[in-house]
DNA sequence: CATGAATGAGCATTCATTCAT
DNA sequence: AATGAATGAATGCTCATTCAT
């Protein structure tokens, strides 16, 4: 009993391995360039024994986005400090996400887009993965305004297009950083997205400001 | 002298029927899914007569997007009818790109993510056509901006900053249609996308309310 | 008749002109190297035009080697001043020779290589003609042997095996200018061919050797 | 650690497998003409596990003319009985040729050919590997003359000379057998190289000629 | 006759995957 | 469980050759 479970702990230690290398791998040479000997490589195993705990590339490659997924919505997981207005949350959960970013920062980006290679650059068997996965976290980060934001605090928009439209701003503001995605200036991002969540190009009325 | 400007013309049409019947092939299977033979079949040529156009794949994979991404710039050089509300014009100007974007359904989004795929989907050698096109995109649209909205009608944003923000704005949105993307709702689209452009999730001040 | 007979002289010059360019285009990149178009390039002509002259590059191939060969051959035609001993006849003709390799020093040596290519090089079908050119250059040079030398001059050997041996030495020599074959010393050659065609190791009998 | 030493060996030999096959199979159709598949079947491989063991099929070619190489100059490593004339050794040497030769009838004479390829049938990339490996067998040659024959045996000849004009002798007098190269007559190829090499055209001296 | 364009036949090479050890 | 070796299936690309204009 008991060497069964370490079995599987260890299979699952060495799956969380092969990931992670898969997501070193991926953020190099992309998907299709990367082989099954370059992420076993990286993963310090053959090609051969990666088929003990995949069986096949695709499985990884989804594992990989699922993996991937499941690290960002965990993030709004993490509980909020209590009495904060409903934009403190916001730039908590916001500050968070960036965390994350600049720490997948070779593949957040590319993720972002390697979920919707449905047309352009995934195989017809992959295109779904990257879709449905794309429309996990879309889901959770619609839940998360939901369950933070009153109606009326997201001003009656509907939280799923919400969701997809600050996913998609992320995704723009991300893109300035280029291939290299070296020297993220996440304080600049952050700040440029909130300012437009919130109020768009209008900008925020400005004090003093009075409609006659 | 005659025969060879026909042949020129010939030739510039050849390889606009193969770009878009590349377009098509990539638009189905991808760009690493789809060979030269499936382009050259769609194309009504064979793989090797392709050659006779094009260099290479790449070449082809490149001509592509530079050609999309020429069809989307000159969306801005359609001349707007005068007298117009920066906001009528910003309608206009968005009618016109959902109508691009409908035309091109099986790419357009699937375009937009292919310029990101520097580091998940795509060869070192193509990243930089699809991020340097990703700029031409944004480029193009921000100077749109600065030419048809004063700093204040913009909220003092950067335009390039707004550019991104836009685009990817599109990019959430489209992606609730999935990798079919039939039924494209782009009237909701539209309505989304503008009412969340010009005030973000504060809602348009409805008239009569009064800050109390 | 005599439009006839023009048109026979064009084809004749043309074909001479593609066998030319042939020449240099082999000896500049291998008879597998090198390209129809890369022949007709260099005659001025299209890839397609050759096969007015030729029927397939088989066909070139072949025409080239007994061009060369038939060059080679007549060198042996020109007359030789009378009243010579076989030694100073044999020195004429190795000369004209050698002027002749200089002449067409990027391919000579290559040519006498390529007759061999039966095993190691050449297709299946190109190999008689390699086989059958060099037997050709082996008879000629062994007739004129029969014609300038008594048996007692050749010291009772064989003048086909004599033609072959001078042959191989030649070709032996000739391969120390290598690849490139720039700045063969021809002076050189010549006394190393002669001194050892005529005497072997065993080196001129030194004055003062006197025979009985 | 003896697992580590049994691998290597077998990859030694399943190389060794490989470039006798390349050999048997160049012999056959010639360099250009045999493809990966050829040389694999003739070594009992798929094409595919050829590269398990050769980077490309130019490192197949190259290891072919290097290994044929080796073969020829470790005839000259096999000690020579003592108390020999040098005739009697150069005797000795010639033999152990010509078993080679008979050996590899199929290449041998080919593999000359293949080596000054530089101008005709090699690509420029393989003219270098030619070149060199004649150049070697040119050197090993000239090597054991000087180390077998005094200045005045070889007629005060130099050494390296010499080798090229023995070199081109055998290719010259191998020639006659032909693309086919069946029923190689060595004992007759022998006899006239060595009356030849030792005396030239001059004959040997015969009895009753003296010397002083 | 000259040629641009088209093509069929091939070929080296890659890679995910399998399997005996 | 780990792996070296083997391989089938693909794929991009080349080139001699044909043919309509």
């Amino acid at each position: 009993m008991k060497g069964a479970q370490r079995r599987e702990r260890e299979i699952a230690h060495a799956r969380n391995d092969i990931l992670e290398a898969a997501i070193t791998a991926f953020g190099r040479t992309g998907l299709h360039g990367t082989t099954m000997q370059d992420i076993a490589k990286e993963a310090g195993y053959t090609a051969a024994s990666l088929y003990t705990y995949f069986k096949s590339k695709q499985e990884i490659v989804d594992a990989t986005i699922a993996y991937l997924t499941d690290e960002y919505c965990k993030v709004f997981d993490i509980p909020i400090p209590t009495g904060l207005t409903f934009r403190q949350r916001f730039d908590v959960v916001l500050q968070r996400q960036l965390e994350l970013i600049e720490r997948r920062q070779n593949v957040f980006a590319g993720f972002l887009n390697e979920q919707s290679n449905q047309s352009m650059c995934a195989t017809d068997h992959s295109s779904k993965g990257f879709h449905e996965n794309f429309e996990r976290r879309i889901s959770r980060l619609a839940q998360w305004l939901k369950d933070n934001a009153s109606a009326d605090e997201i001003g009656g928009h509907d939280p799923e297009t919400l969701a997809r439209l600050s996913f998609g701003m992320a995704f723009g503001l991300l893109h300035q950083w280029g291939p290299d995605r070296k020297d993220l200036h996440l304080g600049e991002f952050a700040a440029n997205f909130t300012e437009f969540f919130f109020h768009g190009i209008s900008g925020k009325p400005k004090t003093g400001a009075r409609k006659k």
